[in-house]
DNA sequence: CTTGGTGCAAACATTTTGCAGCACA
DNA sequence: TGTGCTGCAAAATGTTTGCACCAAG
């Protein structure tokens, strides 16, 4: 359609947080590289090694992704691209939301069961959120204990912790502090 | 620590593990008493003091939802109230489990984006799970510590946990001990 | 008896899919 | 230049709602 963009699109990329356990890439980069790669190029070998493109419409839904910074619904989604003159069919949204999943970009997060919610993981730390049942209000945060907590857990049984979701539900006091 | 079963259709009611922060219930009882009440004395209490019905389908919602050991989703509901021959609509069904909800008696876990899975809480501690994202193995399991953590972080932010959720995305090893 | 509950079916919202033409590698 | 991709619209899925009749308190 419109402006094509090579690969700039990268803000916030934090260092190596995410051990990647699935088969998604090829094993030909150090860790270290992988995580602190752009994403787009990140999502481009994840396409090339299963023979699929990256078109134009895929490159707008990363970017879109990006500059909600990473927290994101289809529909918004939807309407970014739309305003950025970026016109993407829905269809090929969620499309390409099912390859960033699969590529281990973003991950599904679902807070009320009417839509989901989707997150960019690749190379950032798992954020945690609590919720108040009252309010409803939403405060994200980072526990790295938690993610400490995560790989004692999988190590005792063996196993190779990717990521993981971690929500409270809880009741804010009346004077509900900002944090 | 567990059952103490005073009346009929209550199964396996684990010690108090739940903190009811919400308004659901009159507090007129302990929260001794309470957590080891039997589910549908709870949810009785917790429709009258709403000025909402005990009716008998709700109460055959309840008991498959009991039967199922806690873990569930509506369409199952639906087939297990059926094949009882408690013929309840799907419309009853759903608002049912929206009331339960409300009342603290089950949470909602979502984990594929499909449909809501839903989760006897009342009364039982929280559980937790680890997901191999290659064969799609599910391991749940409880663990104290998190709660902890979870209560401390809460505490420092001076709210009042009620719950939480808590979802590991791990790879099994190839052997896939069995825990 | 009064208020709220139920079943049914239609409505809804979100996500998926079939198909014909288009564009990336 | 050939696969794979896109947009469109229709389908599929899971959940909610309006309404007339029914039942709990």
């Amino acid at each position: 359609m419109n402006d094509p963009k090579p690969e700039p699109t990268n803000p916030r990329i934090a260092p190596p947080a995410r051990v990647d356990g699935t088969d998604a890439f090829e094993p030909t980069e150090s860790p270290q590289l992988r995580a602190f790669a752009p994403l787009c190029s990140v999502f481009r070998r994840f396409l090339k090694s299963r023979d699929l493109k990256y078109t134009q419409e895929r490159a707008d839904v990363l970017d879109a992704i990006i500059a909600r910074d990473g927290s994101f619904e289809a529909e918004e989604l939807l309407l970014d691209l739309r305003a950025r003159g970026h016109d993407v069919s829905k269809a090929t949204v969620y499309r390409t939301i099912r390859l960033l999943l699969d590529a281990g970009i973003i991950t599904q997060s679902l807070f009320d069961a009417k839509q989901s919610h989707y997150e960019l993981i690749y190379g950032r730390e798992p954020r945690d959120c609590m919720v108040c049942m009252k309010t409803g209000r939403r405060i994200e945060f980072t526990n790295r204990e938690l993610t400490a907590l995560r790989d004692r857990i999988c190590r005792e049984l063996g196993w190779q912790a990717v990521g993981h979701r971690f929500q409270i539900f809880a009741v804010s006091p009346p004077d509900d502090p900002v944090v």
